[in-house]
DNA sequence: TTAAGCGATAGTTTCC
DNA sequence: GGAAACTATCGCTTAA
């Protein structure tokens, strides 16, 4: 076995894996299209839901930047939040 | 049951939908690109695999319409008397 | 004058000179982004334009080169061989 | 004059606009480049004074748009921002 | 010098 | 259909 095909081996496996990667991703995004959809057609406004789903996104991104700011501080005082006395200094400044 | 507390629990049922979707979405998302990353590092040139990639995706009827255009836009350039190929093609459609 | 006196002004300057400079940069930015607003609006396909802005923009060198690892990858799929030209200029190179 | 010509002519000139535009603006950017290359010379640290200038255009940015909103409510009170009952008014809230 | 993070730009999808 | 928002890609900058 050449290099040479291997090459070409190694590429069309990448090929492959991205095409079916992304074929998919496409059939994920239908299915959101479907319900936003069905959404509709019961009587919701879509614009709205659309908003309501953003910001419980960036309320969560938020929560998880918090905790990791918090964890950053427990790690500066030697406290990993998977100890026991971690998770009580966790519920002392929860 | 009243139709408000049914209301309330479709919406809830389509957000958990739509929010679970997307999270898979974007997971599959990540691997694409972890594949990418993996064939830099096996020595691909990344631009040139996903003009690859782009160009298999196009079904064949609008790859040929995308390049007729360019072809044309070149032509009015007078871009095509650059090559002999491109002399040629200019008889062939002069 | 002193050492810190000078630096403060040339601080000063430098600052002016380079938001001076960004925002030339992003006025030209929208005067292109307007010619193809306005090509759009004279029935020219915006993405077919951009590829040939493109084209032209790369050298020749770096062209070919593109193109010839296009080609390669092409050809280790066996892309080339689903057309009349494809597969003269396989028999070409083989 | 036929419509196609006219058409290769507005192309070409189209073309020439965008290309003669965006080397003005690489041009720009590297007079840019150049700033900071002579300001790091100058012994200046180079991300800090990036830093500053980003916190500077956001600052703009931000006074503008509070400028925005003041004057929507001027509009909405009929008052516009060019007439000396504006001004006077917007002296009153500065 | 190169890899990784970031900022800017281009393309796609959505809403009106 | 046109404008606007969001996603994804590309090039630059910085740090190792």
């Amino acid at each position: 076995m050449t290099d040479l095909s291997n090459s070409k081996e190694l590429l069309k496996s990448l090929v492959e894996r991205i095409e079916k990667l992304t074929e998919e991703k496409q059939a994920i995004a239908d299915d959101i299209k479907d319900v936003y959809a069905e959404a509709k057609s019961s009587g919701f406004d879509t614009p709205a839901l659309r908003a309501l789903i953003k910001r419980r996104a960036e309320d969560a991104a938020k929560r998880e930047e918090r905790e990791a700011i918090l964890e950053s501080y427990m790690n500066a005082l030697g406290m990993l939040s998977d100890t026991p006395l971690g998770q009580a200094a966790l519920r002392a400044v929860g």
